[in-house]
DNA sequence: TTGCTCCTCACGTCACGTGAGGTGGC
DNA sequence: TTGCTCCTCACGTCACGTGAGGTGGC
């Protein structure tokens, strides 16, 4: 009987580079990173200096991949890997922390990108310049829009709506079907509910239309 | 009646790079980036060279750090105050799908973390080494661990603590104690479930108990 | 006249991607 | 012998932070 689960005995060098990167997803270039910055250092060389992975390597690696995944910096993993002093317990409920945070954040941004949006839809201009304007008031301001504000936004958007033509009114139609068709359902009915945020008290649309 | 509110008329040269940075929370570092890759270049300099900011030109920086604030790069951003042929709703909602992915992924993210945190606080273990080992066997496997691989853990666990001291065990017992205060209840009750879910069929708490 | 503000390099950050130019391995 | 794999520089990415060393402005 063989005995390769055996601790200590160390297999001699099987891996080339290009095998384990095939092997476990990880580029190249990253293995060759790992190696210069002392992460995961090869454990042999052959006489053309062409890099030799052990099995303890390809396990170190398996680990490095894990904790990277948890987010963690490779200075971090590293620590982690070496045991130094690092307290995992405490570095994972921090990573636990930051990307509670990182979700937070995420969430009001999409918030806003929704909010913005559905104003964008509303205001239907055609001028990138003008669109870049309403954000920044929009953003600007970080209440709703107060009704002389919308006012003056619509009535632009009447004045505009005169001066084009029948083909440019279809083409902005397709538009505003190609951005619903790329919103979830999810998504959509929140922008409408957040246009509906959007607009003074009274003029919502009518319950029962 | 002023018109200071009227288009075209372009004030003097007034803000100092400084005091727009001190107004405005941009580092003087970022503004000199963003002039540097013509993101939003001063329209003029005194005799020494000093950059000096029209109102015009604080009225793109804040259209620009609203822009910013969506996630968008530098060089999009420019593009679109610029107005070169980007479509602006097309835009934001490509910023929107990316901003739900990273939300899927941190909340993936979070529930490993949480996972792994639980079994970490099963298994005890004081050596940060054997916790990179469950590490890697815990994210090696998506499933949750065989009754086989928790028996060995537990095993390992009480070989560990009938080598431990009892300051040793009321140390880890601190930390631990540490661990939970620095957890919302809402992560310690999913922190709870998990590991509920990574025992097996019948090794979980008691209900009435 | 003294700080304070401003200036321009220019390196560092982070985890690699992407060639450039050259040599060993099957 | 011919591709294929491997090697080491070394620049580029992204949005700045952080000095270094020097000069104008109030």
């Amino acid at each position: 009987m063989d005995m390769d689960s055996a601790e200590g005995a160390d297999p001699a060098p099987t891996w080339r580079i290009g095998q384990l990167a095939a092997a476990t997803g990880v580029s190249v270039r990253s293995l060759r990173h790992y190696d210069r910055i002392g992460l995961l250092v090869p454990s042999g060389r052959n006489p053309a200096g062409h890099r030799r992975y052990t099995d303890t390597d390809v396990r170190r690696l398996h680990q490095l991949v894990a904790l990277r995944g948890f987010g963690l910096s490779l200075r971090q993993v590293g620590q982690l890997l070496d045991g130094t002093g690092l307290d995992p317990r405490e570095l994972l409920a921090q990573q636990l922390a930051r990307v509670e945070q990182d979700i937070a954040a995420a969430q009001r941004l999409r918030g806003t990108l929704l909010r913005v949006l559905g104003a964008l839809d509303t205001a239907a201009q055609p001028q990138p310049t003008q669109l870049v304007e309403l954000i920044g008031r929009m953003t600007a301001v970080q209440r709703p829009l107060t009704p002389e504000q919308l006012a003056e936004l619509i009535e632009q958007r009447e004045r505009m709506a005169a001066q084009l033509s029948p083909e440019d009114l279809a083409e902005m139609s397709r538009r505003r079907a190609r951005l619903r068709e790329s919103l979830s359902p999810q998504d959509l009915a929140e922008l409408h509910r957040q246009r509906a945020e959007l607009l003074p008290p009274g003029w919502g649309q009518p319950v029962g239309g």
